[in-house]
RNA sequence: GGAGGGUUGGCAGAGAGGUUGAAUGCACCGCUUUCGAAAAGCGGAAUCUUCGAAAGAGGAUCACAGGUUCAAAUCCUGUACCCUCCGCCA
């Protein structure tokens, strides 16, 4: 959510931003509701003085014919304010609506483009694989590793099913203990969070109303998240931190569940596109100055790079173009990590800041050192997501007999070597 | 799932239709006193929002949403959450 004030006062920025992200709002008819909602609301406030000075006035001693004056008075006040109040509640309803619609404004670093085939490059590392066998895709090799499932995970979960079992079910264990080792040593806080969150603070994150289709949902009214994003925000919701506490640093673990509901045709099988995992997520809180949200998304990045390269992937970075980046978003990078039987760098994570467009909705604040009240700046990344790591993992580290090589910082994890 | 009790400011806790944004205590911030501190005394302090250049003047907020009333923290209804007991259960 925009500023109201920043969006009368900057018009132009903000039907420019909205273009550049290919957000179809009118713009001009938000302002003119928005009056609309202001001058209604005036009279509101003015008809409930009148109602309070009325009150206070029967509150005293008059006498009868003063006070059957004041109560004739009294009818015609609560008849209007009747009536605009309901008028008020509908114009809220549209200009909440609208509101919402309003998306945040890219940087000016964001690359310009129509969809993901414009974001950018601006980073690899590591050498590709080069077999001189035949490689095998992850699917195959871990079916005959048994350290997964397909079919059976299709029979008992439906479309996208799997289980993970044996050094599959050990490998994701070991990547989420490394996983906490290392994102722990960089002074987060760790959490398990729940999936299970109440419907509104889906609106906070940005998730509602424009990705319902892509959330499960209970018979409760609470939906399932995709990422721990959602939990970790909603956590200080409504709170007003202290100067000190801030940067709040939380890494997150939790299930997270997707319907995929528009991917029905993509990644049939294996572990890239599943309905349920497993993700570790960074999450930063910070004072609301863009210099701070900028170091921490820098930084947030490289926490997700210097953990790939640890596992020894090939990876790329890629600065989404506005036309591809999501309505919350000011500026995200994608971590793509290659995938040697596709031939192709599969997205792994990434890092986004926010400014306070997600903490406006969640109402979180902070009183600064002179004890003014600002809404906090937000940041998420991710940590690690399993499965869909093992993908790369087990194809890069394939050889020739099928083994898997286990990158050495997770030997001690897993407890051996070589998955055979 | 059943029965009962609760939810008030940073915390504790009054208030049971009328000038209550809310007593009192603790914590907090000034000032006085002191070499300094403690103690004591005095004073100040919630959040959101509308108009306004400002000074200031309105409106809203006692879990949330409705309702009754000229007037609701206070009465009624619904929802959420917390506590106690019973039942069930990892």
């Amino acid at each position: 959510m925009l500023d109201i004030k920043f969006i009368r006062e900057n018009k132009e920025i903000v039907k420019e931003g909205a273009k550049r992200k290919h957000v179809d709002v009118d713009i001009d008819e938000l302002i003119s509701i928005d009056q609309k909602r202001l001058e209604i609301l005036s009279r509101v406030e003015f008809l409930r003085g009148e109602q309070n000075k009325g009150s206070l006035s029967l509150g005293g001693t008059l006498t009868e014919a003063a006070r059957a004056q004041v109560l004739e008075e009294m009818k015609l006040v609560k008849d209007e304010l009747k009536e605009k109040e309901e008028e008020l509640r509908a114009t809220i309803v549209n200009w909440q609506a609208l509101m919402l619609k309003v998306p945040n404004m890219p940087d000016i670093s964001v690359p310009d483009g129509e969809s993901e085939e414009q974001n950018q490059e601006i980073k690899t590392w590591g050498e590709k694989p080069k077999f001189d066998f035949e490689p095998k895709d992850h699917i195959e090799l871990m079916i005959k590793l048994k350290m997964a499932d397909f079919e059976r995970g299709t029979k008992v979960h439906g479309f996208r099913g799997y289980f993970l079992m044996g050094d599959g079910a050990r490998l994701s264990m070991a990547i989420w203990n490394y996983a906490l080792d290392f994102f722990g040593a960089k002074n987060f806080n760790p959490f398990i969070a729940p999936a299970i969150v109440n419907k509104e603070y889906f609106i906070g994150t940005g998730h509602l109303p424009g990705d319902a289709e892509d959330i499960f949902q209970t018979q409760d009214d609470q939906y399932l998240a995709g990422t721990a994003e959602v939990p970790m925000m909603a956590y200080h919701s409504n709170e007003i931190l202290t100067n000190e506490e801030l940067p709040k640093r939380y890494l997150a673990f939790s299930p997270c569940y997707r319907r995929e509901a528009g991917a029905h045709g993509k990644d049939m099988k294996g572990l890239i596109r599943v309905h349920e995992f497993y993700k570790w997520e960074q999450l930063i809180l910070c004072r609301a100055s863009h210099e701070e949200s900028v170091k921490y998304h820098e930084e947030l990045n490289r926490n997700i790079e210097e953990f790939i390269e640890s596992l020894g992937l090939p990876y790329r970075q890629v600065a989404i173009c506005a036309g591809d980046m999501k309505n919350a978003h000011v500026k995200s990078y994608d971590t793509e990590l290659w995938v040697p039987k596709e031939e192709k760098y599969r997205e792994i994570g990434s890092t986004s800041y926010y400014h306070d467009f997600q903490t406006r909705r969640f109402n979180i604040r902070y009183r600064d050192e002179e004890g003014k009240i600002h809404y906090t700046h937000s940041l998420n990344a991710t940590a690690i997501p399993t499965p869909r790591i093992l993908v790369s993992l087990v194809e890069n580290f394939q050889q020739a007999d099928g083994s898997i090589k286990i990158p050495e910082v997770l030997q001690k994890y897993l407890g051996k070597e070589i998955i055979s």
